[in-house]
RNA sequence: GGAGAGGUGCCAGAGUGGUCGAAUGGGACGGUCUCGAAAACCGUUAUAUGGGCAACUGUACCGAGGGUUCGAAUCCCUCCCUCUCCGCCA
C-alpha cells in the first residue's frame, strides 16, 4: 500500500510511474486524494464535537458531586443534542475511511527508476548470464528421467490428493531433503535466522503481505477455520514482525525458512505444467530482510549475489532478469528473476524471484523502526527464493543425465550421500 | 472437547463508573555527582490521527468488535488469544 503522504506530495509523479506499470485507472489517485481531504475535514468536525461532549461530561460529573442535579440534567440535554449531530458525521467518517482504504490497496507499488519499460515477460532485461549449457548426447526430459529412476510418483500423488501433488520417493525424496538442507545452510551461514513457521496463516497475515484481497483465488482456503495455506514462506515469516517498531540496532532483520508452498494456480494448463514445471505443492527456501530504507537497494544486490552463488555452486546455467515494469508483481518496486536452463526441454525455468518492496508491505503491516531522533519510519522489506526446488530438480536431472546415471554437482555430494543418482 | 482464571504501557503489576494515558516497581535513555564507573538523586520514556511553521493542542486507543451511560480500562454481549485442571493424543 502506497503512503498517503507520497500521493499528496507528488500526485503527478505517482501517476507517471503507475503508467509505466500499465496501471490504467490513474484518475483514482485524484479521487483518493479527494477522499483524504474529506476524511480530514470529517475528523476535524467529529473531534470538535467529541471535545465538547467530553468537556460537558466532565462538568456534569462536577455538578453531580456538588449536588446540583438540575444543572446536571440541563447539561445532559445539551449533550444529547451534540450527540445527534455527531452520529451522522461519524457514520460518514467510517464510510469514507473504509472507502479510502479500499481504493488505496488497489493501487500497485511504483516501479523503481532502474526498472525497464515494458509490458510483458518478453520485455524483461537479461542483466547477467552464467554457467554453461551442457551438450547432451540424449535429451530426455525430466519427467521421463523421474520415471526411469523412480524418483517421483505423480500418479499416486494424484490418487492421494489430486494432480499437481507430487509423491517423492526414495532418492527423489532424499534429493529434496539434501537441497533444502544445503540451501538453509547457505542462508544461515550468511547470517539469516532460520525459522519453521506455521504452514497456514490467518486472514490478517495474508492481507498484510498482499495476498489478500487480490490473490484470494490462488490460495487454498480452509473455510472451517478461515485459514489459508501459505503460497510462500514470505507470508508467515514477514508477518513475524507485523505491527512492530524496531530499534535501529535490531536492523537488518535477516530471516530464512523452508516451507512447502501451496498454490492453486487456477486456470493454468498446457505444456508448461508437465512434470515439475508447475505443481500445486512444492518446496521452497525463502529469505526475507527488513532493512533501513537507506540501505535497501544495496541489500537487494547482496541478496541477488547470495542466490546467484547457489546456482553457481549447483553448476547450472542461469540468467538473471530485471523484470520490466509491466511484468513485476503488484507489490514490488524492483524484481530480479533467476532462471535456469533446463537442457532437455530447452527452456528457461524461473527458480527465484528477489524483490525490494520498499515501504509497500511495511505500510500495510505497520512495520516501522524508530530513528535515533525518535521519529518512526516505515522499513523496507525484501525477499527472495533461495531456492524453489522443483525446477531446480528438473534442471539438475536434465542437464546432468549420462548413460551411467545423473551426476550431481559436487556441492550436493555431502548432503545427498553419493555423487550419482 | 469440558471446567475455571485471565488478557492493562518496553516488562512486571495496581486500578471495578467521572478527578485515568492510567498508581507502583523494574528496564532503557538523558542529567547531577565522579578521574572514570557503580550507587544515589532528578528528569524523560507509547501509537495513530486532526489543527498549527512551531511551541503546543484536539481526538482515538487499556486483546478485537458491538452495546449501556451525560461519562467506560472499569458494566453488558459476541469473538479471538493465554494460563491451570480434566479428557484425548503424536
Amino acid at each position: 500500500m502506497l503512503t498517503m503522504a507520497l500521493l499528496r506530495q507528488d500526485p503527478e509523479g505517482v501517476k507517471k510511474k503507475l503508467h509505466r506499470k500499465h496501471f490504467a485507472p490513474v484518475e483514482i489517485i485524484d479521487y483518493i486524494i479527494g477522499l483524504d481531504d474529506r476524511r480530514k475535514k470529517l475528523q476535524s468536525d467529529v473531534d470538535n464535537l467529541l471535545a465538547q461532549i467530553n468537556a460537558a461530561s466532565k462538568e456534569i460529573g462536577q455538578l453531580m458531586a456538588k449536588g446540583q442535579r438540575e444543572d446536571a440534567e440541563a447539561k445532559k440535554q445539551a449533550v444529547a443534542g451534540l450527540k445527534d449531530q455527531l452520529q451522522p458525521l461519524q457514520n460518514e467518517q467510517t464510510q469514507v475511511e473504509q472507502e479510502l482504504h479500499d481504493e488505496l490497496v488497489k493501487v500497485p507499488n511504483l516501479p523503481a527508476d532502474l526498472v525497464p519499460d515494458g509490458k510483458a515477460a518478453a520485455d524483461n532485461l537479461v542483466v547477467k548470464e552464467g554457467g554453461t549449457k551442457p551438450v547432451l548426447a540424449q535429451k530426455t526430459p525430466h519427467w521421463d528421467l523421474i520415471k526411469q529412476y523412480d524418483l517421483i510418483d505423480f500418479e499416486t500423488g494424484a490418487k492421494l490428493t489430486g494432480s499437481g501433488f507430487p509423491l517423492y520417493k526414495g532418492k527423489g525424496a532424499k534429493l529434496q531433503r539434501a537441497l533444502i538442507q544445503y540451501f538453509l545452510d547457505h542462508n544461515t551461514d550468511a547470517g539469516y535466522l532460520e525459522y519453521i513457521p506455521p504452514y497456514m496463516v490467518n486472514q490478517a497475515s495474508a492481507y498484510a503481505t498482499g495476498q489478500l484481497p487480490d490473490k484470494e483465488g490462488q490460495m487454498y482456503h480452509i473455510t472451517a477455520d478461515n485459514f489459508y495455506l501459505i503460497p510462500t514462506a514470505e507470508v508467515p515469516v514477514t508477518n513475524i514482525y507485523r505491527d512492530t517498531i524496531l530499534k535501529p540496532a535490531e536492523l537488518p532483520v535477516k530471516m530464512t525458512a523452508y516451507t512447502p508452498c501451496f498454490r492453486r494456480e487456477a486456470g493454468s494448463f498446457g505444456a508448461d505444467v508437465r512434470g515439475l514445471n508447475r505443481v500445486h505443492q512444492f518446496d521452497k527456501v525463502e529469505i526475507v530482510q527488513l532493512v533501513d530504507p537507506a540501505t535497501s537497494y544495496q541489500v537487494l544486490d547482496e541478496m541477488v549475489a547470495h542466490v546467484e552463488k547457489l546456482l553457481v555452486d549447483l553448476e547450472l546455467p542461469y540468467r538473471i532478469l530485471r523484470l520490466c515494469a509491466g511484468d513485476m508483481s503488484f507489490n514490488s518496486a524492483l524484481t530480479y528473476d533467476f532462471e535456469v536452463f533446463s537442457a532437455a526441454q530447452e527452456k528457461w525455468l524461473e527458480v527465484s524471484s528477489v524483490s525490494n518492496f520498499e515501504t509497500f508491505q511495511a505500510n500495510r503491516m505497520k512495520l516501522r523502526y524508530k530513528e535515533e531522533s525518535g521519529k518512526t519510519q516505515l522499513l523496507h522489506t525484501l525477499n527472495g527464493s533461495s531456492l524453489a526446488l522443483p525446477r531446480i530438480v528438473a534442471a539438475l536431472l536434465e542437464n546432468n543425465q549420462t548413460p551411467e546415471g545423473i551426476k550431481l554437482p559436487k556441492v550436493l555430494h555431502r548432503y545427498f550421500g553419493s555423487e550419482m543418482i
